[in-house]
DNA sequence: GATACATCCTCTAGCCACTGGAGGTTCAAC
DNA sequence: GTTGAACCTCCAGTGGCTAGAGGATGTATC
């Protein structure tokens, strides 16, 4: 029996997020000692270690939700999971040429900048003017 | 002069967002009709199409704040707004670095499931157990 | 059995950067 | 004068936690 402060250095969680799990029912009730506090067993513990490291790869705990309830059930098809995993894919992907684009603007903004009064300076004026970009960016933070 | 919703359109803004950048100082407290209707000029429209492109290659409020700051300063030197964008480009590669682990990660584990049962369901089961993992991926979200 | 003190409990509020809605007012065109 | 779009304020919610107040419990040591 593991107190949540165990589990949550087994699992590399903070005590916080585990009640946090909890309370939006993505983590069940754990039994409780007579004081009231919380012990988990190895059920738990395999639930949170799926959890967290959905998180890892930047799976949205609804997603996770979905993939705790495919696991529950071992008979039907697969390709539901697989479905969620190729979203989270595109995802990925769809972020990382953003971040691309992002980063070709970055370089091309310092790159041009010469060092010297922030009158001049190339990336302020890069700033205030869309115009001076060669590429789209269009939405934010996707 | 510019209504709220004019300047939004112009800008790519939501009116709510307007206002709520005014509410926490980022854009200033703009004149008024006699019936209490913001209305903007053309500062305000530099200024807040400074913070939207600035948005948009990924520089946080605070950044901006910064960065704007210096805009105001013509004569100090550059090397601070320099700064700035120095680091949100080392945040860039951060994230594309860790991004692209995770795309590595989820094409092997959608690559290796046969599409059966969700018994033997591969990415369930690289989802369940971290070890079957080869790539380290420890912070989330970065 | 007493004491110390780490860990636990609940509850509330805060983070970022918005977004949406309720319920009411103003503006501009016709 | 009337319509109706756009405006106003205020409050609450998003995701995924995180932090802190103020108090109770559990365990090790004396």
């Amino acid at each position: 029996m593991l107190t949540i402060g165990s589990l949550a250095k087994k699992t590399g969680t903070k005590v916080q997020t585990i009640r946090y799990y909890e309370q939006i029912e993505l983590m069940p009730e754990p039994g409780r000692t007579e004081g009231g506090q919380r012990r988990y067993g190895d059920a738990e513990l395999d639930r949170l270690s799926f959890i967290r490291h959905s998180r890892q790869l930047g799976f949205s705990l609804d997603a996770i939700r979905e993939l705790l309830d495919l696991g529950d059930h071992p008979n039907r098809p697969c390709h539901e999971a697989d479905a969620i995993a190729r979203r989270q894919l595109k995802q990925v992907e769809r972020r990382i040429a953003r971040l691309e684009a992002l980063r070709t603007e970055l370089n091309r903004m310092l790159h041009e900048c010469s060092g010297g009064r922030t009158a001049d300076c190339r990336v302020l004026e890069v700033l205030r003017d869309h115009s001076a970009c060669l590429t789209d960016h269009d939405e934010i933070g996707a």
